[in-house]
DNA sequence: GGAGTTCCCTATTGAATAAGTAGGCATTTA
DNA sequence: TAAATGCCTACTTATTCAATAGGGAACTCC
């Protein structure tokens, strides 16, 4: 299961990156909308900040908005952002490998070898999907972001 | 990341499933083998026998055996013995099933949607593989176990 | 039949994480 | 310059993780 606050993440980005172009939401009116509390909303909405995700404007009439292009913020990033390593194993992590204590061989270790199988299925679709996909229901496929495209 | 007592489970599993038909593998052995706490790892073997995936024989020359063929054991179902649920949100498990609190509309959820087509990927290899097929290095692909063929 | 070995069961602990709460400072703009 | 907004840090409370601890129950083998 993953946390609240990554949930709480997705519904403020989804509804950020929906509003019309350049219009900031305020984190009251997100807090509101979704009945998140307030104060733990604005600790998020800073992380997407600091994490490149998110701009924002301060004082009246400011805001959040997205900094860069729905289309190129994926579900895995912003997972990797609340929940850290998505990989079930240490040593399955790509960016923040680590050998597993006690392990004898990596590469002939069973466990390592099927959770990998299953890591990559959900892998393959968390780091392919955007919020822009999300928000266009575009179907699963074909169509993927630049960066998957030029790391697979 | 799945915790020590899942992964320790594993490891004790894919040693007694190894292990010559009908001789049993002591607590101790495994422990020993595998530098996992010996108390702990009671547990967990303790556990394995409540869900009837292992049978035990107590005093000298006692120790734990399969109870069902270890190619109808599926990683899935090991791992929700440790984990619970594995879907990523409530609203998506199918045996333990519960709304999002806050819901408005499940059906329009993105975020169900789109963690939906992931979990459903990971789901399709941890409920396919089991013990047995990692024990013999069994390629993925065409060979499912007879519940998975069923359900499907 | 008793010694030794093994599994069985429950309770407790210490550290880390989750999910917020709280309070106030900094900046902008009407 | 006042009100609204974001920015930052510290704290709290409950839960889970990863063991540790201590003993009881059953079985085997001499």
């Amino acid at each position: 299961m993953i946390s609240n606050k990554a949930k709480y993440a997705f519904r403020a980005l989804l509804a950020i990156a929906a509003a019309p172009e350049g219009e900031a939401m305020t984190s009251s009116e997100i807090s509101r909308r979704y009945t998140i509390p307030h104060k733990f909303l604005e600790q998020i909405l800073l992380d997407l900040k600091k994490a490149g995700i998110l701009d924002s404007r301060r004082g009246k009439s400011g805001g959040y908005v997205m900094l860069r292009p729905a289309d190129t913020v994926s579900f895995g990033e912003v997972l990797r952002i609340f929940e850290g390593p998505l990989a079930p194993l240490p040593c399955l992590s790509r960016q923040s490998y680590r050998r597993c204590e006690d392990c004898v061989s990596e590469a002939n270790c069973e466990i390592r070898r099927e959770f990998g199988r299953s890591y990559d299925a959900s892998r393959q679709v968390l780091d392919a999907r955007t919020i822009g996909d999300a928000l266009a229901n575009t179907p699963f496929g074909t169509p993927l972001p630049l960066e998957v495209r030029r790391a697979g």
